[in-house]
DNA sequence: AATGAATGAGCATTCATTCAT
DNA sequence: AATGAATGAATGCTCATTCAT
């Protein structure tokens, strides 16, 4: 049954944001999925595995949510307007993903799959090309991409990360203010 | 003798800083440190408040780091790109302190003492003023200060530790042009 | 297989028998039952918990032991003599079972958990109920139960304790006399 | 100064009461004498060491109390029942000693010095005498001297610790009640 | 596919004791 | 006589993982 598949990431998600990675013993994820020990290797090699297979699963979810609204076929700057407020939507709407990721980010002792990594970025290419074309053609500042990412969706997920743990409340309004302030940030 | 506790805390922090806090065992503080167990509860209560006692050191010289060089007394926005630079060199310069405050921000499972964090953020008060005094000038956004600090050193933070991981370099014309678009950002 | 459960147990009862709870210590537990560290924390959350079961299952064995051969249908005072009989000898013959209660009743920090006290009782009631009987016909003293019970089946244990410590030996004849001294002492 | 090893002594004493030998760390020892663990090991040669002491110093006490008023002039059974109630009521009055006598004389993992022992009950000489005579006399049973000190002065403690835990109160008159009835029990 | 009892290396922590001052 | 920082072996317990059923 592909249900227990399910349940098992699903009760991991629950608790990695809840108690982190740290507190997330398989013991706990056992019980709160009621599924066996057994049952978890057969599917996850280690607990590890089970936690990357987590990676991978919400790491598309979230690439999707980016792309929601085909922001690659709307004018500048509107078009990176659009990918801020969608990256923002997504983690106030997933705090439980956004927590995971979050933890995964800043993580040392997270093995990093770099393979895993660029095959899940694939469906991103579209909005690549988009953001390539974009700086040939001078309307944004020519910085590596790492940087204008954190110019931009970088910020909007700290701001969402801040919002989820109710230290700040932004508006509608807000929200785009600052999606436009970031676009302004990145143009020439 | 203070040297013990130093060198417990040195031995923490280089560990965290490779390992995180799941991988620093107190069996290898013991080894690193050169110190007993019973030494380093001797000095801690326990293994969380020792990492407690690094989280209030490190904060201690980062906040010390930002008001290199007073930038609270300069004219709008040269202040604010000083107050970015500051941060992003410090960050470069300190990548194992970086590498603690990143892991421990972003975990969720690491006691805040909200206490504390009032205390340590007190040399800070100045600069504080010069935001306040600059919102009520109104030439900074009229944003939360959370979102103000997301938007500039968050981002001057994010950028470092880029760097510090080989995913990017920036040059000093590069680092000034950053801080600038940041600047740019939350002005109004 | 239960037989991991009585081994550890088993193995308990003979440690604490001889060393006592301080000297009980898990890894001689583990080392005397020939089962792991993990297999006794599956069958008990903790030390005290497998001692409180070790402690159940040896009271229980006593109380039966008392109520060997039925002496509540016995007349007065045979059927208090045949108590007393029961419980020295039952000490006699469970020289390690009587060794732990023994240090179990006299320890402070020993948890008592007053509900499974009085569950383990409820096989007594027979005998309680004669003694309320007697009490009532006149032919035992006005005295709260536990002081009859100290001035009979507690002097039983006291005396079979000093045997099993070889500061006496007693045969028949004198367990039968004290046996009856002890029903004058509690005689109207 | 002799008010440093009364202070350790007078510590451990409260300590052993109310946490047993197990939770009676040198640590809190320490704590409650308001005395440096150097200093505690420059008049003990070990924890053991110290508990003996204070076995010693609290037997001679009990011993003491035993022979208040001469029991051993007074006219059988008076004699005895003095004896009775002097033990009864050193319990009583005592409750912290009696806790402590009450683990150390169960538990099977501390050290007798049967020297010692000798030693201590030296001044008990006229009463032991006095008992011998009384065998001889023919008015007690003739039983081992171990048995009849427990159908006596054993019971009285073990009803002291009763009424010590609060699970019987007894009056005056009951506490004369059971030692004569104890007096009855050994008498021919 | 599924179970859950069993494993044992490893964990944070304790604690009686020592020793330089 | 007195201090208290320092020691490190030992303690109770955890936890990712295995394997017979």
């Amino acid at each position: 049954m592909a249900s227990k598949y399910t349940a098992i990431l699903q009760a991991a998600l629950d608790l990695v944001a809840e108690y982190g990675f740290r507190g997330t013993t398989m013991a706990l994820v056992i019980r709160h999925s009621r599924v066996s020990a057994g049952t978890i290797y057969h599917h996850f090699a280690s607990k590890d595995e089970m936690i990357q297979a987590l990676y991978r699963q919400i790491k598309t979810g979230f690439y999707q949510a980016l792309l929601q609204g085909e922001p690659q076929h709307q004018p500048w700057p509107r078009y990176l307007e659009q990918l801020w407020l969608n990256a923002f939507h997504y983690a106030i709407e997933h705090p439980r993903e956004t927590s995971f990721l979050e933890q995964y980010d800043h993580a040392p002792d997270y093995p990093r799959e770099d393979g895993a990594e660029h095959e899940l970025s694939a469906p991103l290419e579209p909005m690549m090309q988009r953001v390539r074309a974009d700086l040939a053609a001078g309307v944004l500042l020519d910085l590596p991409f790492d940087v204008l990412y954190e110019l931009t969706l970088g910020v909007a997920l700290a701001l969402a990360r801040q919002q989820i743990a109710g230290r700040i409340v932004l508006n509608e309004m807000q929200q785009r203010d600052i999606a436009r302030a970031c676009c302004r940030a990145v143009s020439r």
